[in-house]
DNA sequence: GCAAAAGTGTTCGGCGTACACCCATGC
DNA sequence: GCATGGGTGTACGCCGAACACTTTTGC
């Protein structure tokens, strides 16, 4: 009577469906004090010649992370960084009607870290976040579920770590927060805030970086 | 060269896989002081006789919400309250090696107002959280999960309401609340703060129950 | 009048926010 | 010596936490 499973892989019964899993990575950047997003031209159907966040189909015995992690290496080169999950859609393809399930996933690189595939086909390239270009299926909804959370990761994570290098100095920091909230911050409150934190500590290095007074950089304390 | 397919539905790739996808929903309740959730015994393999947070696939045409509020139905009789996407488990159940997909969901039920169903056969039950029985699959992680993502949204959202019938004195929401948090609040910091949100309001209703001042009963006050 | 739960205010410390000037360097 | 960005301290308002007594009712 009820099509109780209780997720019994194993079961199967003639209504259910097998839908396709796809991963999708909203890979974000700060680049010149811009929020930026990766995506990619798509060069056959459906939404030929549109701009989408990356992603594709699980491979045989891969993990959703693991999938989603070379999906970032592909496009980006880079692994070991923030990556997390961020939802599961199951309708961001409504004109298809198969009902595939897109397990999204947000990630932050570095961008002096980043090289993107430099393919002609399905070619990638950071987009403002604020001048995206038409985006294929439901993928504007994707990114904005991505930066809200993104947001919200920055007030009490140091999920920041991975947007920049190693070391760097306390405005670089800032900037890169500034870019991701979208308004300007104090900078005696920041310094407080992001020292009592205790994610970053100060190194014993300056920077001198032109005719003024040399930048001490700091370091993330995580795991260190 | 790469399997750049950016969540193409129709594409489809010799290694890759359709892997069943499953909702699970994690019910919790408040009964008696203490947070309980629903779990299932289940009457076949695999993980024949464990207990199992419900769930089960999607079935043809469904949204990813439809099959959860499906399943929170079959199981309570209760539709309508809260009930929000927690996170998708890729390997729930190693052993079987098929790489299914779980998409679990995190829900809040009334007790006065849910009837569980009242099968001999994958027979329904709520379990105290501080008391689980042996679950199946790798269901006591979902659990961990859930229960942190319930604590952390009852400090920012309304989401008690789904806890509560429609009217319910301060003290039976803070019970709640004390269940969930696991450990006993200050009764006038807790009206205070409360009050402050302007989630509740309180109606101009009293319930005398006993021998001492009736207590005022309060509504929450979302789209009311 | 007494037992039982309902209801109510104040103090304090921490944290986020606003805000302006001196410091070190290169040229 | 001056232009440029680096670096610092204080005051205030809000909010969460701690804490004890009076009020209303039923019996």
């Amino acid at each position: 009577m009820t099509t109780e499973t209780t997720q019994a892989p194993a079961m199967e019964s003639p209504e259910a469906r097998r839908p396709a899993v796809a991963v999708l990575v909203v890979i974000f950047t700060v680049i010149d004090g811009a929020l930026r997003v990766l995506l990619i031209e798509r060069s056959a159907p459906p939404a030929d010649g549109q701009w989408a966040i990356p992603g594709g189909a699980l491979l045989h015995g891969e993990t959703l992370e693991q999938a989603a992690e070379r999906k970032l290496a592909e496009e980006t080169g880079v692994t070991d960084l923030f990556l997390e999950q961020l939802y599961t859609f199951g309708d961001l393809d409504p004109a298809s009607g198969d009902g595939s399930v897109g397990v999204s996933w947000f990630a932050l690189v570095d961008p002096s870290r980043a090289r993107l595939a430099r393919r002609t086909a399905w070619r990638p390239a950071w987009w403002d976040l604020s001048e995206l270009p038409p985006l294929a299926f439901d993928n504007n909804r994707v990114i904005d579920v991505a930066r809200a959370r993104l947001i919200s990761k920055l007030q009490y994570t140091d999920a920041a770590y991975s947007l920049l290098p190693t070391t760097f100095t306390m405005r670089e920091l800032q900037e890169v927060y500034e870019a991701i909230v979208g308004q300007p911050l104090d900078k005696r409150n920041f310094r407080r805030r992001l020292l009592a934190t205790g994610f970053i500590a100060a190194t014993a290095e300056l920077r001198a970086d032109g005719r003024h007074r040399p930048a001490r950089l700091y370091r993330f304390a995580h795991r260190s």
